[in-house]
DNA sequence: TGCTCATGTGAATAGCTCTTCAGATGACAG
DNA sequence: CTGTCATCTGAAGAGCTATTCACATGAGCA
């Protein structure tokens, strides 16, 4: 039994609970990053970002690169400057984005150096069956 | 002008477009990725994950570290289990997890290595206002 | 000044995700 | 066998997210 935001739980190793709840980051580190994560979850916003990983590009071009509408891109955009992903040079009308954030570049290379390496696992089956 | 499945799409720099498609990782794998992503985009998911860093723990004590009931526990637990990022051990009626997936570990690593260092940045401001 | 083009935005809809509840399963004790 | 306990599961509802459409903005050009 463990006292847990003032209700009783009942745990099984009590004391290993206690070590691990006080090694656990704060909860808004915690929120941060998954934020961060959830922003590399879409497929279209991870092409974007896949992207700009050699440099800057316009919205026309990332539309083009990617696949999608410019105003999705426009969109997807707006949600990565907002969190300083990614930070806009404006030259006249045209608009160059580039990957601002180096911590979620480390991400970006880390995750697609795996990718490349590793025979696709697929989902769909159980752990142990 | 540039022809892109079958479309002609307007781009400024047309040799960066194809050069940059061509370069980028096939679709499989960026939805593979993203799936990945999203799985740590979930601050529950991301508490049993960050718990069973150092090493097993079973669903009453996850449930108890990360403050959630158990069935959302088993619920999280199942999702993981699928994507071969956590295995479970079983031990009477008792189930152990254990983060399986040694990605997954470096990325949450690199993730809360960096948020540790990191004034958090807070998005609802614009990039360029 | 007025037209065109690149980009940005808001509202709305469709689809997905998380949590909870109620109950099922399977192991152990008596 | 019966009751209890840990875990698992499916269905349902609330909330969030992504895409689209229509239009706004603001720069360059005639």
């Amino acid at each position: 039994m463990l006292i847990v935001d003032g209700c009783t739980v009942k745990v099984v190793d009590a004391d290993r609970v206690t070590a691990v709840r006080e090694r656990m980051p704060p909860a808004d580190d915690l929120t941060d990053t998954a934020d961060v994560f959830g922003l590399l979850s879409d497929p279209n916003r991870l092409r974007l970002l896949v992207a700009l990983l050699d440099g800057e590009l316009c919205v026309c071009d990332l539309a083009a690169v990617t696949g999608q509408s410019e105003s999705a891109v426009s969109h997807a955009l707006r949600l990565l400057r907002a969190h300083r992903i990614v930070a806009a040079r404006r030259s006249g009308r045209m608009a160059y984005y580039r990957l601002e954030d180096p911590h979620v570049r480390m991400l970006l290379d880390l995750a697609l150096a795996h990718t490349e390496h590793t025979d696709a696992i697929h989902p769909e089956r159980e752990g142990t069956p």
